[in-house]
DNA sequence: TGTTAGCACTCACAACCATAGAGTGCTAAC
DNA sequence: GTTAGCACTCTATGGTTGTGAGTGCTAACA
C-alpha cells in the first residue's frame, strides 16, 4: 500500500492522537492541533480515502476516526519510528542488576515486574524450556533417623532438594559411599538414559543398601520431571484497569481470569515459533499481533507484543506483553528489546555449562 | 445490647438479606419475604428502633436499611451461627492433600488459592516468621574448576542452597573433608553464636583450604538472613471485581496496588496479635475485624477475617481474607477454620524436629 | 485540478422534566 | 401493642430538547 505524504502525516496523527487520548479524532481537531497547513476540509477528504483504505474507521455517521486494527498494522510495519530508550528507562535498567542467581525462578519474576513497570502494561514471561535436562550430580545429606535430603544439580544451572523418608535411614558414611556410587553412574545421563540393565548394574553394587535405591531413582526422575514443566511468570494485570477499554469490569475479568490460570497464559503465548538460532543464547525478533490477528477470542480486542530467547540453541521461553489495541507499540517494542538484552547479559554470565 | 427476640429476626434478615443482595431492604419486602408473621408497619417501628440503637443505616429518608459496621459486629459477636462446612467445601479441603513438602513456599501458596477458591475473597497467607534458625546441616558439593554448590539444611525444615564462585574450587575429596569440619563447628548453631572465637579456630582447622572460609560463612549467614524475611503469599484479588461495592474502579484499583505490594501486605495482617500457643502447633481463634474498626484507611470499607498460627511456640503466621463489610462472615469463618486445621495437619506431619 | 468555505445533516451527550415505585414516618382506629 | 392508611421523600427511568463535534456534499476559487 502506498500513500502519499499527506495522507501518512494525517494518519500518524490519527493514531498518535488516539494512542494517548483513546478519543476519536476529527478532521477540525487535526487542522487545529497538528499544523499541517491545509484546511479541516482537505483534512476530511483525505480521512475518507484513508477510511475507503480501511486504515482507520468511524463508529458513527459524525463521529471522529479511529484506526482499525489494518491500521494499526500498516502504522507498525511501515510508519513506526525505531525509538531508543528514554533517559529513564535506561537508568532503571542499568539498576536491575541480577547478579549471583543460581535458580531462573527469580530472574524470571524480576523480568516480568520490570517490563510491567516500564511499560505499564501487563507482561507473561515464560521459562526456557529445557527437553534434554541431564544429571550433573547427586547428593545424598542425612536428616535424622528417618529422613534424609536428596539433592540434585541438573546441568541447566538448577538446583532442586527432596526430603526422602526412610523407615531405616543409612548413617553419614554411608550416604557418602552412595553418593559417590549415585555419581558414578548417573553423572552426565538424561532420565531416558537411566534403563533396566544400568539399575541392575546399580542393584549389585548398592548391596544392603539396594533397598533405598528404587525410592530414590523414582525420586529423581519426578525431580526432573518437574523441572521440564515450563514456568510462567506475570506480573501488573492491575494496570489494565486504568485503560478505559476495559472500564467495564467485565471485559477486565477476562483478562484477570486468564492472567490466573495457566493454561491459558501459555495459550496467550501462542504455539512456539520459529525463533532465530544463534551460537549460545540469541533473541528472536520482536512480533506484534494486533487484534483480531489473534487467534483467541480474549484477545480480539488486544495486541500483544511477544519474542522467543533462546539458551544453548535448544531451550526456548517467551517474554510478552498485552495492552489495548492502541497501546504505545513504539515504547514497547524499545523497551522489549532493552529487556531482551538485559537478560542475555544475565543468561550469558550465569552460564556454566561452558 | 439486649434486643427482643422480634428485633432479632428483623435484624437477622436485614443482615442476611443484604449480604446476598447488597440491595437496601425495606419492612414491606422483609413482611413478604420473611414470614415473620408481622405487619410492614410493625416492622417499621422495629426498624426505627433498631436504626436509634446504630445497628442498621439508611443512605437517605426513603431508602430500605442497609446494617451499618455496629450491626455486622453485634450480629457476628451475639448471632452468627458456627455453620459447619458444605459437603462440597469438606470434599475440596480432603482432596487438596499435601504430602512430602519440604519447602514451606509451597504449601503457603497452596492454602491462599484454596482459601480464595472456596470463599471468593481475596487472601493473604504469610509464612511463619522464625527468629532464631539454627544451622542443621552443610553440604558443599562440587560444580566445575570455578564453582561449588553450599545446600544449608535448617531446623525450620527449609533448603536452601546458592552457587559460590571460587578462583580455585577444592576437588571433591577436599570438600567432603570441607563439610564435616564445617558440620563439626556449624550443626546446632544460630548465627549469633558463630563468633570471632570459632571462627578463629575453624580457620586454624581449615589450613591450606582457610580462604575459603570467610566466603562460605558470610554466604551463610546471608542465606539465614533471607531466610529470616518473611514471604507473603496472596490469591483471587480478582474476585473483589465481582462486587458491587467496587464497581467503581478506583475502588478496585486500591485493593489490587495494595496486593502488589509487600508492604502495604504486611500492613494489612496488621501488628501481630498474640496467639494462643499449645503444646507443639496451635493455631489462635480466628478475628474479625469490621469495616471502620480497620487502622487502615484503605480497609475503612472493608471486612478483614483473619487468625494466627505457632508452629513450635515460637514462630507465627497470618492466615487472612478481606471482603466487603457484607461478607459472608459465618461462610468465611466456617472454611478458614477448616483450612486451619488442614494446615495444622499438614504441618505436624511435616514436625522433622521431633 | 486541487483546495477551501459554507451548509445541511447526524449523532452522542448532558440537562431537564415527569412519572412510577419503593420506602418512610405519623396518626388514628382496632 | 398492632395495623391500615395517608402524605411525603427520594431514586430510577424514560422522553424531550439543546449543544457541540463531526461528517459529506457542493460550489467557488487559485
Amino acid at each position: 500500500m502506498l500513500l502519499n505524504d499527506r495522507k501518512l502525516k494525517i494518519l500518524q496523527a490519527i493514531i498518535t492522537d488516539y494512542i494517548e487520548t483513546a478519543e476519536p479524532i476529527g478532521s477540525r481537531t487535526i487542522a487545529k492541533k497538528y499544523g499541517l497547513g491545509i484546511s479541516s476540509a482537505t483534512i476530511r477528504n483525505e480521512m475518507s480515502d484513508l477510511e475507503d483504505l480501511g486504515l482507520i474507521s468511524q463508529l458513527h455517521t459524525s463521529s471522529g476516526r479511529v484506526p482499525s486494527g489494518k491500521g494499526y498494522r500498516f502504522y507498525v510495519d511501515s510508519m513506526m519510528q525505531r525509538r531508543s530508550l528514554t533517559a529513564d528507562e535506561a537508568l532503571f535498567l542499568q539498576r536491575m542488576i541480577i547478579d549471583n542467581i543460581n535458580q531462573t525462578e527469580f530472574m524470571m519474576q524480576e523480568t516480568a515486574k520490570a517490563l510491567a513497570r516500564l511499560t505499564n502494561y501487563p507482561t507473561i514471561v515464560s521459562e526456557p524450556n529445557t527437553k534434554k535436562i541431564t544429571i550433573k550430580h547427586v547428593q545424598l545429606i542425612p536428616l535424622d533417623e528417618k529422613s534424609i535430603l536428596l539433592v540434585l544439580v541438573t546441568d541447566n544451572k538448577t538446583v532442586k532438594n527432596q526430603v526422602v523418608n526412610l523407615n531405616d535411614a543409612p548413617g553419614y558414611e554411608m550416604l557418602t559411599h552412595l553418593t559417590g556410587l549415585l555419581n558414578n553412574h548417573l553423572a552426565g545421563l538424561s532420565i531416558r538414559e537411566i534403563n533396566r540393565e544400568l539399575i541392575d548394574k546399580m542393584l549389585a553394587e548398592f548391596g544392603a543398601q539396594a533397598h533405598v535405591l528404587m525410592p530414590l531413582l523414582g525420586i529423581i526422575a519426578d525431580m526432573i520431571q518437574a523441572e521440564d514443566d515450563v514456568r510462567v511468570f506475570t506480573s501488573g494485570v492491575k494496570n489494565i484497569l486504568a485503560f478505559p477499554e476495559f472500564a467495564d469490569i467485565r471485559k477486565a475479568e477476562i483478562i484477570f481470569q486468564a492472567f490466573e490460570d495457566r493454561e491459558s497464559l501459555f495459550a496467550i503465548l501462542g504455539a512456539p515459533t520459529t525463533a532465530i538460532h544463534s551460537k549460545a543464547v540469541d533473541f528472536g525478533g520482536i512480533q506484534i499481533v494486533i487484534g483480531e490477528e489473534n487467534n483467541l477470542d480474549l484477545l480480539k480486542n488486544c495486541s500483544l507484543i511477544k519474542a522467543n530467547y533462546t539458551i544453548d540453541n535448544q531451550s526456548t521461553g517467551c517474554i510478552a506483553l498485552i495492552g489495548p489495541m492502541r497501546m504505545d507499540y513504539a515504547q514497547a517494542v524499545s523497551v522489549l528489546s532493552g529487556i531482551l538484552q538485559n537478560l542475555q547479559h544475565v543468561i550469558t554470565a550465569l552460564d556454566l555449562s561452558q
